[in-house]
Parts: structure tokens; C-alpha cells; sequence
DNA sequence: GATGAATGAGTCTTCATTCAT
DNA sequence: TATGAATGAAGACTCATTCAT
């Protein structure tokens, strides 16, 4: 039932989108719409934290804490662009169009990113332990928030080039991480299990 | 002139703008604003096209070609974040803002984008051919696109820890792009000029 | 419920009548004019179609195929001086206020015009018949075109005249026409200088 | 200097004419336009008052008094067609746009056609004294209102046939008006049923 | 519980009209 | 005197939101 709504709040974005498409796609008349969702802020609001937690879900049921950092980097990076490859929709309105409102989702959405660095971090960490390196927490974060940049930018190159799958793309984002470009000109590559 | 429009509507957006606002802010009477810069969608488009203008004016001032291309990278990443950092407006929009309206302005932006991929690309090329290794044009172009992924997100990072300079925040970017993590965990460390 | 639209439109002209003023007079508020009828164009459209229409009917009834050409003329007329004196604000628009939109209802009005001076052409034709007599078609039709406009204009007269009857001024211009076109049937023509 | 008022009046109707065409197409400035016609209102009734003059002169030029009554209708009307078929925009303005403002130049109005009226029915009074026939002056008022009506409608028909010339078109007028009226003064009355 | 019908409030846009130079 | 620049006022149109059925 929500559904309808972020698809109209995709392709539309918060403004555009009006309340009577949003009905008509749901099949449904517009007072229903208000009985059981609430005004559109609260609808839109409602979009994105079903959509986010979602992505958060498939992301995070690949990320087991068993494994070793970088395969779980690496499961994680799959999942994320699976789900951006699978649900266009969700993608395009979490990342298009929940942009702009700021007044609206400020900490809505702040917190949404805030988890995904979380979680990025914590996984840098737990190499950093393992390798007994220096480099502050801060540093650590800011590393953390480049990444999630650089994969929400991979995501839509993914959108844009059909041939891709969500693993090349993963690999690449991979490769710029883990590796560096100094290394890759050598000739080093991570490979997903190496 | 224009300082108005591109200050409300990196505030509020392109929908929630109004005309009204724009106009008591820019001091003047909402019929000038219309005799100078035409209607809402052509003003919109042309503070888009100014601040694009000037911030890759900004950039490309600094990646003279003389240098090698690290050295190029890094001011022009320098250049960037500086600019991010003056004009917290002008980002705010192009960034926050012009994403949701697709139909609006798609072009406009997909070639302002282009324009960056481009240059970083570039940059990337310089330095394969230097050290003659393999990775195809697309293997580049998507590594270009994750590295302005990753500079479009820590430029929020920036924007939002005010101790934080444009050049650490380059330093941060060119130690993930040109070392990176593997390495960063050895210790090694991209420093400007080495 | 368009007759609200109709009467604002008769006294003000399509520029000068303001969707407030219809909503208001016709008891409604402006969004269900809108929903009922369309934008301001599309309702002063339908409102000369449904006039016209009205109007043509009410003429059509009366001149029926059977009688004589004079009498089915006459009927006609009566028809239509009756129709101009009751419906005061219809005939208003249609006369007064539809001449200048030119580009808005141009082939509207046309066909509208166009019909009334068929019927009018096709009873000359059939009196031409009847009596064998000479004449081109398009000076039959010039013929018909100048009592449509005597028509018009008496029924200014009549709006202007309340001690007058539809029957006194259809029998006005029968007179004018039809006594007139009698002896043209004889060949008597009126040529410049006799 | 008011021909460009009048142009433009005549192609766009008072109300869509807008203050800047007519400067702009005088070659003057819209500040200046006020200062010498005044304001919109005013500046249109000075068109319509200097176009009717003309045609009135034009017209009254050609009957003059010596002639016999019929030559003298025969002279107004090719006056009044030639200036139809020769100041297109003159006519257009009076006859198609000065119709809707009732209530900004009713009196005008009113007062010029009175004046072509007055002209017609003096013409017919003529004649009629000439033969000595009854009929109320009100007949003869009514007759010649029906007339101009005709006229009015041949002028359009003559616009719209280039073929035709102004002479053609009066003499159609002629048989329509002349021979009809001349029975009529024999006592000749068509009446319903007979 | 579900909806067709209704609206208040607000936005973009235009234009006749006037200063200040 | 002539005008470029400026604006108050008004109108078309839309949409989130709610009753009455």
C-alpha cells in the first residue's frame, strides 16, 4: 500500500508528487489515504523509513560479524547494490529526492546515514585492531563517510549501465578502498575470497 | 542579483521556493525579478548553470597540466572543497537541491557532472599511461565516478565538522583514492608534495 | 449551473469576467468550477456551444420542411426573435461579447454563423426553385448572409424596444426581405444609376 | 501616431492589447503614450471616436443632398464598403472588439451608429415624402436599423471574399434594400399566413 | 469503513501605471 | 522632454485537506 506511494515520490519527488496520483495508483480514494497513513509529510516520512530500513535490513543480514573485515565489507557492498539494482524505486527516492527536503527529514534521514557509517566504521575498525595501526576515530569516520559517498555514486552508475551487475560494481568500489589507486597502477587487484 | 534566488533555493528548494521570497530578499519587486530572469524554471536553471560555471572555473584554475597528475588531483581537489567551504550556498544547491528535478534540469546537470568525470578522469588516465598498466577505459570512468562520489560526500563531512580544513579534507580523499585503506593500515600515508 | 458562467460573461466579455465572480454567483467556490468545467477557455467554449446549440434548436423546431418557404421563414424568424427576447444574456454573449476573441473561437463561431445562413440560404433556394428563376448561387448566398445581419440587428431593436414583439419585428424584416426578394424573382433589379 | 493604438486594438480586442505592443510598435515609449492619449480606457474611445469619424465623413461625403434618395443610399454604401475593404483595421476594431465593452463605451457607441441610423432613415424619409406613403416613423427607424445590421454583415462578407468589389457588394445591398422598400411604398405588406 | 464532493489558502505570472533621471 | 526602471494589484490555476453521505 505504501508501494504506490513511493513510487509516486520517486518518479515525482516530495512537491510534485500530489496526493490524488498517490491515491489513484493505490486504487484507493484519497480520505483512505489520510485515514491511514496521515498527511503527506507523514506519508513521505513513513516511505522513508520503510525503504531505509529495508536496505538497512538486506545490507546487514549479509554482514555477519564471523567473517573476516574485508569479505564482510565486500558482502555488504553486494547487498547494497542488489538491493539499489532490485528496488530502482526505493533507490531513486531515498537518494534523489529525500535530498532536498531538509526541514522535513533532517534527523529522519541524517540518522539513516549515520547507521550506514556506523556500520562502515565499525568494520574499518575491526581491521584496524587487527593490524594494531594508529589513525584517530575521526579519521576513521571521515574514511568511512567517503566510501558510503563513493557507493552512492557507484549505485547510480550501476542504475545507468545495464551490463553491470551489482558484484563488478562492488569490486570496483573494492578496489578504490581497499587497494588504492598507487596499488591498482601496479597492478594489484582485490579480488572477492583473496 | 542572482545571490538571492541561488540563497533561497538552496534553502527551501526548487518547489518550496517562492517567487515572493526570492524577490523580498533580493530587494526588489517580484515583476523584476520576472523582467531580469524570467519565469521560476528558467531562474532555477540559470543559478544552476552560474554556480556550476563557477565552481569548475574554481577547479580547473588549479589542475594547471604541467604538474604530475597526484599533484593535480590534489589542488584540484583542494580547489573544490575550498569552494564548498565559501559557498555553502551555491553547494547546497547544486548538491541538496537539483537532484530531485529530474525532468527539469536532467541535462543541465548530467553534463555538469560529465564535465568533473571528465576531468578526474583525465587525470587518471595521465597517470596509467605514465606507469603503462592495463584496466579498461570503463574500469577508469567508474573509478573516476566513485572518486567524485566520494568528494560530493565528504564535502558534507566538511561543511559539517567547522575545525576541519579544505586541504585536510582533500588529504583524507587522496589517501582513500591514491594509497588506499590496505596501505593506510601499513602506515603508508599520501602527504601533498611527496 | 453553466448559467452563471453565461450571465457573468454577457455583461463582462471573456476578458473582464473573472473566475471569482462566476464561482461566486454561481454558489460554488472556484476549485469545482474548475473541476466541473475546465479551465477559463474551455468554459466560455462550451458556454457559446451550448447557447448556440440552444438557440439553433429552437429555431430548427419551428421551420418545419412542410410549409412554404415564407411561412417556414417566418417561423423561423419568429423562432429566433423569440429566443433573443427571452434568453437576453445568451444572445448578449453570443453577439456582443464573442465578435473580438478571434484566435480563441474562430471556427466555433464560424460554423455557428455558418449554419444559421445555410438554413437561410437552403428556403431561398427552395423559393428560387419553386419559381424558376435565375441567380448564382453565391448571390443567394450574399442574400442570406445580409439578412442574418438584419436579423442581428433587429434583435437589438427588439432588446431595446420592450413595447415591441417578436412577431412586430419578424414581420419588419419580412417585409424588408421578403417583399424585396419577390421582385427580384421578377427580374427587377436596382442597378446603379436607374 | 494612434494608428498603432488602432492596429493593435483591431488584431488583439481592448482587453489582450497591451500598453507595451502599442508604445513599442508606435516607436515611442509607454510613458509618452500616457502623456499624450492617456490611459488605456481613454486611449481606445479616442480610437474609436477618430475611426467612426472618418467613416462617418467618408460616407457623408458621397450623399449629398442634391442627388435622388436612391443614388444617394447607393453613394453612402460603396463610401461605406470602400472604407470597409480599404481600412481593414478601422473596421475590424469598430465593428468586431468595440462591441463587448458595454459599460466603457456604451454612449460612444450608441452615438455612432445613432448617427448612421439618423443618415438612413433621413435618406428613406426622403423618399418616402417623394411618394406620399403612410408607415409610422417608427417603421421607418426599425427599417433602417435592419439595414445597417445588413450592411454590416455584407462588410464581413466583402472582407472575406477578395474577389468582390465594394461596388458589387452595394449593389447586392441595393436589391436587398431598394426594390423591397420600393413595394413596400406601393402598400405592398407581406403579413404571417398570407 | 469508504468516498464523492467541496474548499481555503497559496503560487506563478502579467500588466496598467508611474517615478527618477 | 523622453525614458528605463519599478511596482501594486489582480487573476488563473492547483492542491492538501476535510465533511456529509
Amino acid at each position: 500500500m505504501l508501494d504506490a506511494a513511493v513510487s509516486v515520490f520517486s518518479r515525482r519527488g516530495y512537491h510534485a508528487a500530489s496526493m490524488d496520483e498517490i491515491a489513484e495508483l493505490a486504487g484507493i480514494s484519497k480520505p483512505m489515504v489520510y485515514a491511514y497513513l496521515g498527511a503527506k509529510e507523514d506519508l513521505f516520512a513513513t516511505c522513508i523509513r520503510r525503504e531505509a530500513d529495508r536496505m538497512m535490513n538486506a545490507i546487514a543480514v549479509q554482514a555477519q560479524d564471523s567473517l573476516p573485515p574485508d569479505e564482510q565489507l565486500w558482502r555488504a557492498l553486494c547487498a547494497f547494490f542488489s538491493f539499489v539494482d532490485e528496488y530502482r524505486d526505493s533507490w531513486s527516492m531515498l537518494y534523489h529526492q529525500a535530498r532536498g527536503e531538509g526541514s522535513l527529514l533532517a534527523t529522519e534521514l541524517d540518522s539513516i546515514r549515520d547507521r550506514i557509517v556506523d556500520l562502515v566504521s565499525y568494520l574499518l575498525r575491526r581491521s584496524r585492531l587487527a593490524h594494531g595501526t594508529r589513525g584517530t576515530d575521526t579519521d576513521l569516520r571521515a574514511f568511512a563517510y567517503a566510501l558510503v559517498g563513493a557507493a552512492e555514486s557507484l549505485a547510480n552508475w550501476l542504475t545507468d549501465h545495464p551490463e553491470e551487475s551489482a558484484e563488478t560494481t562492488a569490486a570496483r568500489l573494492m578496489n578504490l578502498a581497499w587497494v588504492g589507486f598507487r596499488d591498482l597502477l601496479k597492478g594489484d587487484i582485490w579480488r572477492p575470497g583473496s
